[in-house]
RNA sequence: GCGGGUGUAGCUCAGUGGUAGAGCGUCACGUUGCCAACGUGAAUGUCGUGGGUUCGAAUCUCAUCACCCGCUCCA
């Protein structure tokens, strides 16, 4: 018998007690949203990270990765809209304290006023939520970026942002990589790294932070097979996560409402997973947008601005775009097909996988509490091998008669070829608990029998059922079982 | 942001104004012969934080921080 995590403070407290994540800043009362990975949860989330390296640029022909700088010129996010869509101005209703963009109030007759700023500006309009008119807040800029100061010499320092996606820095290389590794369109490029968004309101453990890792891809493809390579990645994404163990009844890909999509994207769909966040709840782990030849046209615009932000004090925010060449298609992010002697501006698919979001979803769905046939609970992590923090736990079944030795000098092998783990206190059931609560596939008991004919014992976490083989064999079992 | 709840040992929690506790876990020693064995011993507390009331505060009070639940929001 077995079930599945019911609570999210139950997974909560075993990843604290066991060293897979901690409150950011523990010891001064925390730090809102922030989170640190303990021990095993680097291993983990690390292990998560390269199976996804792994499958999408390391065994595929047509991708290449990037690992490019959290700060980035402050034109990038003009470019890309975020300067803008976070510079929105919200005020709040001060009878029912709901918030409002302002420049969406309307009054009576219906009417709103562009670029309002003042509380004066708002003066007829009345509170969607409580029908109140006119007692509003001085509007605040709603700032969804992390900005921080360039320069030590503060009088020529200048506002940089803490980039809220990686995407943007892999537009912004596009025309470097062509340059230097021969790829051709169709091919795409990978990215995982640190993103920062101040979120309006966090959520659940490490489900939305403000600190947060992804994994995104830009697959830059030839105007008219967007369609295809779109159902292509929904396909390739949906079976990476099935393919390391979460459970097809846990995940599920919805699509988004025409309404939904933002004006540039042809289509959108989330790859969800079943959280247990209350009464349970389909939450978002990665988009996959079709996003047309959108980001890279607003980055030429982009390009050809830097000297009016120059001018202009160097304010991204009062800097306003170039508009777009009329020869845009022939611009400098262009691109030249040889074989058709075309030269046009490629489509984007964007697969935008959260880090921490997958990694939470394989500790909920490896979550296990197993009621044995004596009664007793057993609490197991049943990763796939590939994702355990540590593979193997080599162990003397008692601590005499040479078992640590032997055990020591198997394990001093073994770890140069696997993450082990070797443990001689307690008593055995205990270790292999131990083992269990951490997720480690498999445990290797030197015993009695090991001093007579030189097996050991393999014991299977999920079956815990065992193996006797030649401790010769040890290494080779182990390769084979965990593909490795 | 609003409303509700919680915060005491690593974890789960008891403790309602008078010496800070239990279970589990951890560590040491002994024992050990395959699924959280047993014995003996030990360590570990800014009682979330800061102020106030009081002779005395984990307990009453104010503020604050964090987490959980439900709304709201979600580029």
């Amino acid at each position: 018998m077995s079930e599945k995590l019911q609570k999210l403070e139950d997974l909560v407290s075993l990843c604290k007690r066991r060293g897979f994540i901690f409150q950011s800043s523990d010891i001064y009362g925390g730090l809102a949203s922030c989170y640190d990975y303990g021990p095993l949860g680097a291993e983990l989330k690390r292990n998560v990270k390269n199976a996804w390296w792994k499958h999408t640029v390391q065994m595929r022909d047509d991708m290449v990765g990037l690992d490019c700088s959290i700060l980035m010129h402050p034109m990038v996010w003009k470019a890309s809209g975020h300067v803008d869509k976070f510079a929105d101005l919200v005020a709040e209703c001060k009878k029912c304290h709901t918030r409002t963009r302002a420049d969406h109030l309307a009054d009576a007759q219906g009417n709103t006023t562009e670029g309002a700023k003042t509380a004066e500006d708002l003066i007829k309009k009345i509170c969607p939520k409580c029908g109140t008119t006119g007692q509003f807040t001085e509007p605040m800029p709603f700032k969804l970026m992390f900005e921080t100061q360039m320069g030590a010499n503060a009088d020529d320092s200048m506002t940089v942002y803490l980039r809220p996606e990686t995407a943007q820095g892999i537009f912004a290389n596009y025309r470097n990589v062509l340059d230097s590794t021969r790829v051709k369109v169709p091919f795409g490029i990978a990215q995982i790294g640190k993103s920062f968004r101040n979120e309006v309101t966090t959520k659940a453990f490490i489900f939305r932070t403000r600190e947060f890792e992804q994994m995104e891809i830009e697959f830059f493809c030839k105007p008219g097979t967007e369609e295809q390579w779109f159902e292509k990645w929904k396909e390739a994404r949906m079976s990476w996560y099935t393919s390391y163990g979460i459970r097809p009844e846990n995940l599920r890909m919805r699509e988004h409402d025409k309404d939904e999509l933002a004006h540039y994207a042809k289509g959108c769909v989330d790859i969800e997973y079943l959280f247990p966040f209350g009464k349970g709840d389909w939450q978002e782990l990665e988009g996959i947008a079709s996003r047309t030849d959108y980001d890279l046209r607003q980055h030429q615009r982009g390009m050809r601005s830097v000297t009016n932000w120059i001018e202009n004090g160097r304010d991204a925010v009062t800097t306003p775009l170039k508009a777009e060449d009329a020869d845009w298609a022939k611009g400098p992010l262009s691109y030249f097909d040889e074989e058709t002697r075309e030269r046009y501006i490629p489509y984007v698919i964007e697969p935008s996988a959260g880090a921490d979001r997958g990694t939470l979803a394989f500790l909920v769905d490896a979550y296990t509490v197993e009621t044995l046939e004596n009664g007793e609970e057993r609490n197991v992590f049943k990763f796939h091998p590939s994702l355990a923090p540590i593979k193997a736990a080599i162990l003397p079944l008692v601590k005499k008669d040479r078992m640590p030795e032997k055990a020591t000098n198997l394990y001093n092998d073994l770890k140069k070829y696997f993450p082990c783990f070797y443990d001689e206190k307690a008593a055995i059931g205990r270790r292999y608990r131990r083992q269990d609560e951490a997720g480690t596939p498999y445990c290797v008991v030197i015993d009695g029998q090991t001093n007579d004919d030189n097996t050991v014992t393999v014991r299977n976490r999920d079956t815990m059922k065992q193996d006797r083989i030649n401790i010769d064999q040890v290494k080779s079992y182990l390769r084979e079982k965990l593909d490795m």
